[in-house]
DNA sequence: CGGACCATTGAAGCCTATCAAGACTTGTGG
DNA sequence: CCACAAGTCTTGATAGGCTTCAATGGTCCG
């Protein structure tokens, strides 16, 4: 079993509950792989014959048109999982943000593993369905949110995320209101669906009406925790108890 | 098991392929329960004890925030399976949009199901990743795609699970291209991130540039497929073979 | 037949995109 | 370590698409 970490995160947003996802051992001693930031772990249309786990970094995953309109899908940080469609193909692409290490196994080995243990196979299903909900969150900030209230959703995910890696429970750890935002502004907006420059103006906005500070363009301090939950309606999202969701 | 029928679909829009999906048959002789337009079957908040499958009708699944703003996830059909989350609470709404029939069971008969029979769960697993492509496909078309864009995907999907409902395999038959609508402007538009008004000036556009033509409100007529393919983006979409998508 | 609701259409406004320039970072090489 | 270059981010001006507001027209049901 790998240490404590509870995360298992995958994929979309995820963030969090306890449970340990007891499936993730398939990936103890697994061959590692270094990646630099834009290199590509998963091409779109290639054989889908592994399954990921990240160790370190931040990945993205994307879907992109074959005129370059792109979305971003989701963000994968330590202890993600990424890799498994319903059919022979990857349908996203996946590429490393910042420097990151990640470990493969054949799909073969996650499909064997689930099949001999119904506690992973549960765990495992658990967490598919966690990537749903992750995903359903990001259908309606894009199909009903503003682009601020997109950004101010964006923040708070990044935050708890941040909180869950960190081992951190206490949510109202000051230290957790520092970001690192190493993806680039164009990254934010795909994921967002919005322009760069959309995303500039909406961080300046959010700084001027005193909700968050900006220090250079990769970090960012929480000013206003409950300002901008507000306004990123975090009472509607899917998951309960996530980023400090008020009942 | 269920006559022939090999839909799963299943929550988003998904448009099939002809596995046979083994655990619907948990839905055996499951009590039958009939709704009417706009009746509720599930309240999002609501304690997540059951599975449904839909045997008759169409539903429709959704998220509404406290501001009232509404986020249609999708569409369901025949053969569809809900209810499933990740928690024991529902976070979504599940309406009829047509008079309905649909079957019930305790989720934890479905759990027994799919724990006793591994063929079950694979084939429950599998509809779950669907449905996940599904709700990227989805993701793709509200962050990325212009309203008439929505649109015509919107056309493309109803067909196509028209067609898959009808149990017709010849995509050029040309009754395949009369389609109802029975939902209204307004559950489009919510399920497409637009505004009804903007629905409606979509749909007039399609038909003056002769890609298709309307029969009153709630039914329409596609005149160039291919047009439509193209305008949509249908190589874009995450599942092949979906929709006639070329290679 | 009448009324309520839904859909369509028009006009104006707002938000985001686009185009363009300048400031800042970052990485590299001298 | 500094300087320069390339890329990224920010900011401004303008344009476009979708929304909002408003009114008309159509459809369904009592």
């Amino acid at each position: 079993m790998r240490g404590g970490r509870t995360g298992v995160h995958a994929w979309a947003m995820y963030t969090g509950d306890a449970a340990v996802d007891v499936f993730l051992d398939v990936f103890d001693g697994a061959p590692e792989r270094q990646l630099a930031p834009g290199d590509i772990l998963i091409h779109a249309g290639g054989s889908a014959t592994d399954v990921f786990n990240i160790r370190k970094g931040m990945l993205m995953v994307s879907r992109v048109g074959r005129d370059g309109r792109r979305q971003v899908l989701s963000f994968l940080l330590p202890d993600n999982f990424v890799g498994l469609t319903a059919s022979d193909r990857y349908y996203f692409t996946v590429e490393a943000v910042t420097p990151s290490i990640v470990v493969s196994r054949p799909r073969t080995a996650l499909d064997t593993r689930l099949a001999a243990d119904p506690a992973a196979d549960h765990a495992f299903v658990n967490m598919v369905f966690r990537v749903l909900e992750n995903l359903v969150d990001l259908t309606y900030s894009l199909g009903q949110r503003t682009a601020r209230e997109r950004l101010a959703v964006f923040i708070l995910y990044l935050r708890d995320r941040h909180r869950l890696d960190g081992g951190v429970i206490d949510d109202t750890e000051p230290a957790l209101n520092r970001l690192d935002l190493p993806m680039s502004r164009e990254d934010i907006a795909d994921f967002l669906g919005l322009k760069k420059e959309t995303v500039s103006r909406s961080f300046r906005q959010l700084e001027q009406h005193g909700l968050i500070e900006r220090h250079g363009s990769h970090a960012v301090c929480i000013r206003d925790l409950s300002a901008l939950r507000e306004l990123a309606g975090v009472r509607d999202f899917a998951s309960a108890l996530r980023l400090g969701r008020p009942r």
